[in-house]
RNA sequence: GCGCUUAUCGUCUAUCGGCUAGGACAUAGGGUUUUCAUCCCUAGAAGCGGGGUUCGACUCCCCGUAGGCGCG
């Protein structure tokens, strides 16, 4: 079988082409190029997926291919990116949202665009794999493709594929899910790929401390701090600066933790409280996305994250309309940040993810 | 103008005639991390000015200065 393999140059996607081509597969390694330097970000050798250093990572991903004698594509994909992944992420946070960009790039990029333009291309290929650390199962039952979670529940990637599709799923493979992080690196090893196993691996999203640079200057409009009372506490520096449930870089010294509890894009306000009172009973999810395809009865009980690594709480779900949901907790989450994508599971499957909505009760 | 009271790290404060002046928040650095946060560790950071009592004062007394409260 012909398998494309995402390769970003690092130890997970190295070991995976490996394995596949191992196994005897065509391995055809595919990286994206997401980068046309149009963010000013100075190359401080730091990794990250959106930055000048992708040029070194394109190099290790060409390399590493080399080694393992397989082809290897570029796709130029940084006008797409910017469209589908940096324009929805900055009106994000100027509503006031905290989005979460792996999970739209995992959705419309390396498991959409990637493929389709690569197949544009003239890149045949009958499966699809990456070095995440998730599982999939296929239910001959119910004809779906089943998302679980990463075997190594410290890496378990599934969070961030919780919105792909079955016709996603479908060509996908995770060679990796069924490992732990030291058997990948002990085949790394194996492999004669032990410069790439020592070397040190980030997969943040830009090649940035912080997001500022993505932001123009019209988006550091200072505005009031008020505490849950609405009295004064101090000024931000521009909304998108923050998110619900943070407490550093406030410079709001009372007598305890402060944490912001909600933005208020429309007054340009960031509330801010204790830990108590950043807790919720609840949230709704918009735009919710079903692996299987079809959405669980109304009233299913199952385990929400709320963010990558949370660690997850029993809720219950009613549908709202025909794609957004209330999701009740059983105990007060803290935290509860809209825009970020919340993912259901049932035991060690993915039954889907939404995203959370800001919540109109609290406001 | 009179009386009372307070005056310590950036902020809020603790203690005691022997202090290498404690804590919290904030800040910085680090750890964790394919989002944003959280969380954990470490660090720097103070006694309003002047005089006096005392072996010794941040702590007691006086003056000044500043804030608060009450009475004008």
């Amino acid at each position: 079988m012909t398998v494309a393999v995402g390769m970003s140059g690092g130890v997970d996607s190295t070991v995976t082409a490996w394995l596949l081509a191992r196994q005897g597969h065509e391995v055809i390694g595919l990286t994206m190029q997401i980068w046309d330097g149009s963010v000013s970000l100075p190359d401080e050798g730091r990794s990250g997926c959106y930055g000048p250093g992708e040029a070194r990572d394109l190099a290790f991903a060409r390399d590493a291919a080399q080694r393992l004698g397989i082809r290897h594509i570029t796709v130029p994909l940084a006008e797409a990116y910017n469209r589908c992944v940096l324009d929805p992420f900055r009106a994000a946070y100027r509503a006031g949202r905290t989005p979460n960009p792996c999970v739209v790039c995992n959705q419309r990029m390396k498991f959409g665009l990637l493929l389709d333009e690569a197949r544009r291309q003239g890149i045949a290929f009958d499966r699809f794999a990456t070095g995440h650390y998730t599982r999939t199962e296929f239910d001959a039952a119910h004809n779906v493709q089943r998302l679980l979670r990463g075997v190594d529940a410290a890496k378990d990637q599934s969070y961030f594929l919780a919105r792909l599709t079955q016709e996603q799923l479908r060509q996908v493979w995770f060679p990796l899910g069924g490992m732990v992080k030291a058997e990948v690196v002990r085949l790394a090893h194996e492999a004669g790929f032990s410069d790439v196993a020592a070397r040190e691996e980030s997969q943040d999203f830009i090649e940035s401390e912080s997001y500022a640079p993505l932001f123009d200057a019209s988006d550091n409009r200072p505005g009031p701090i008020v505490d849950t009372a609405g009295r004064a506490l101090g000024q931000h520096r521009g909304i998108v600066h923050y998110t619900v449930g943070q407490r550093q870089g406030m410079g709001i010294a009372t007598g305890g933790r402060r944490y912001v509890q909600a933005l208020r894009p429309e007054t340009n306000t960031v509330v801010m409280g204790t830990r108590e009172e950043v807790f919720r009973p609840g949230c709704q999810v918009e735009d919710v996305s079903w692996i299987r395809g079809t959405p669980p009865p109304a009233g299913t009980t199952c385990r929400v994250l709320l963010r990558y690594h949370h660690p997850g709480v029993q809720a219950h779900l009613e549908p709202l309309t025909d794609r957004a949901w209330q999701v009740d907790f059983a105990e007060p989450q803290f935290a509860v940040a809209p825009g970020q994508a919340a993912v259901f599971y049932d035991g060690e499957e993915v039954l889907g993810g939404g995203w959370i909505l800001p919540n109109a009760g609290q406001a």
